[in-house]
DNA sequence: CCAACGGATGTTTACGTAAACATGGACTAG
DNA sequence: CTAGTCCATGTTTACGTAAACATCCGTTGG
């Protein structure tokens, strides 16, 4: 800065206020700090910068893996919407589920350059963390619970997964079975206990719950035992699992959606192309993405701490996995 | 920092000495520095350690879309083994693949807090963008091209596919067609050429080329056409488009494998359950994640600047998707 | 014609850290 | 017994920036 102000015949101060765009220089000053700050090839230093203005323009995703669909929507529409605010997203992945794993996170947390944090974690991993998230740091947490320490930005688990299943009821069918996620997931809990109460409200009987891990395969294991049973119509945790189930329902000979209705969740993009096309329930993850960075955002604009949930709502999309049961 | 060392009654270069784990520092100092640290909940700052030392221990990935497959297991990858190098990852992303989107990233980036750049793009972006990478700064290109100006980490794109396309051949079908990605993706091309060059050497005809965007229902429009044709194998260039691909020949009756053979490429986790389990080439993303790490840290601790290109391995996974063509 | 004013630019300073150098005391070797 | 050495710790300084304050000059209104 020192050279280029230098160059350009002018002090630091003068370079400092073109370079943030600052009023109050004269047009022809400023063209020629421009010129020198090109023919040098400066750029600012950001550290320098931080270390004055005590801000990153940076918001770090703590999250636990990458390989969940819902994970990396979620984290792709919180980067897009941080950038058009002009904020850099830090990815910290916690390496496992463990104490250990989240505790090391937190810890490279603390050191890291981020203004605020977005959680994208189950947060029972938090409270066995024995590293609390640091008071001064502005936190939202997304698709998960946070007991009311934090805001929490969510999809309206409980309303989609109503909605699937009424869907199915209204078709005609007896019941509905629910191939669920894992237990340990709180969008699975919520997911499940809607579906629950969905029946119970509508005086149905309640089956079994099937269970897997999200995974197309685990799917497909539930499936060869959903497809053993007489279920004519199943409401899957998430799309992946519904794949791996049409696959089983299929190799049983059980046609779709002749003999078995199966609903999804999510809509991942590639669930119009499985055979046959499925019903699910749209999450809007971009919607998501977009209210945890402006919760994050006018928490550190505002300096507050906020609480309560935002819910996101779903959307349900028939294509052609669904239909009435044939008496 | 001077907190700290009022409390603990030493001097703020002690307590740095501590917080930095430098020996000549003796225990029982040692210990009184820990404990006014925890007291006062000391956390070091990141921006002034990194004006001091000049390293942010943060690697930035400029990636066009979250919305891939690859882009999205190559990052995970990058993350989890930055992670175990003791950096962070700041996710840079390019809102659209023009000369503005790239301008404006780079931009960014020249802004940001990061010691190297991992590119996640098609080069040909680079080439028409007029801004260019600062040069101080260690680069490393992955899943594309870099005409010698970077190295590039890639998966061995023309060896897979070339398994790909052998095995069918071995199978006995007489050519193989193909269903490509997007001509401008430089993995397309590679994979496309590849292809053309298994068959000529072979001495098969060449029938023509499909072409998809990479998503499952470009896949599906594809797989519509291909089903009227008298193909008997065809070569995805990706799972996803093998998917559609799949629901398109279901739909017209022609039978996998019995009828036609479908050979993808990526080994999603999903393709295990696709109907049928799809036979696929497996790309080995966390070792293109890996080597891209070790790329920019080598570059980073040498302080130089290194060229060419490394192939990661494939290997080719048979399901049930492929068979020997029916007489 | 002068004082007050406002706009453009310069000067000083502090942000929190760690490298470089300085100090002082204890121990060792001759 | 003394000079030299080494180790633990303290003091000074610089990293690059931007806020706060200072200065200078032209303009305007009475």
């Amino acid at each position: 800065m020192a050279d280029v102000a230098r160059r350009a015949g002018v002090s630091s101060q003068t370079v400092s206020r073109v370079a943030n765009g600052y009023p109050g220089v004269v047009e022809s000053t400023r063209r020629d700090v421009l010129d020198a700050m090109r023919d040098l090839g400066y750029r600012p230093n950001s550290a320098a910068r931080a270390l004055r203005s005590g801000q990153f323009r940076t918001i770090g995703v703590i999250l636990f893996t990458l390989s969940t669909t819902g994970n990396v929507r979620t984290l792709d529409a919180i980067a897009t919407s941080a950038a058009a605010e002009g904020y850099a997203i830090t990815v910290i992945p916690v390496e496992a589920p463990t104490q250990d794993g989240v505790n090391g996170a937190f810890t490279r947390m603390g050191e890291l350059a981020v203004d605020a944090v977005i959680l994208l974690l189950e947060v029972h991993l938090l409270d066995a963390a024995s590293v609390s998230l640091p008071t001064d740091v502005p936190v939202v947490v997304a698709d998960s619970d946070a007991g009311d320490r934090y805001p929490v930005v969510d999809t309206d688990q409980a309303a989609g997964s109503r909605a699937a299943v009424q869907h199915l009821l209204d078709l005609g069918h007896e019941t509905v079975v629910h191939l669920a996620g894992p237990s340990e997931s709180f969008a699975s809990q919520r997911r499940e206990a809607a579906w629950r109460r969905a029946l119970v409200d509508d005086g149905r009987p309640v089956p079994e719950v099937h269970r897997g891990d999200w995974s197309a395969a685990s799917g497909y294991d539930a499936g060869r035992r959903i497809a053993r049973t007489d279920a004519t119509a199943v409401f899957a945790a998430n799309d992946q699992m519904a794949l791996g189930l049409l696959r089983a329902l299929a190799e049983a000979g059980r046609r779709v959606p002749e003999d078995v209705s199966v609903i999804g969740f999510d809509d991942l993009p590639d669930a119009v192309a499985y055979l046959p096309p499925l019903t699910t329930v749209h999450q809007d993850f971009a919607e998501v993405g977009r209210r945890c960075v402006a919760g994050v955002l006018r928490q550190m604009a505002e300096h507050s701490t906020e609480h309560g949930t935002t819910l996101v709502p779903t959307r349900l999309v028939e294509r052609s996995s669904t239909a009435a049961p044939r008496h």
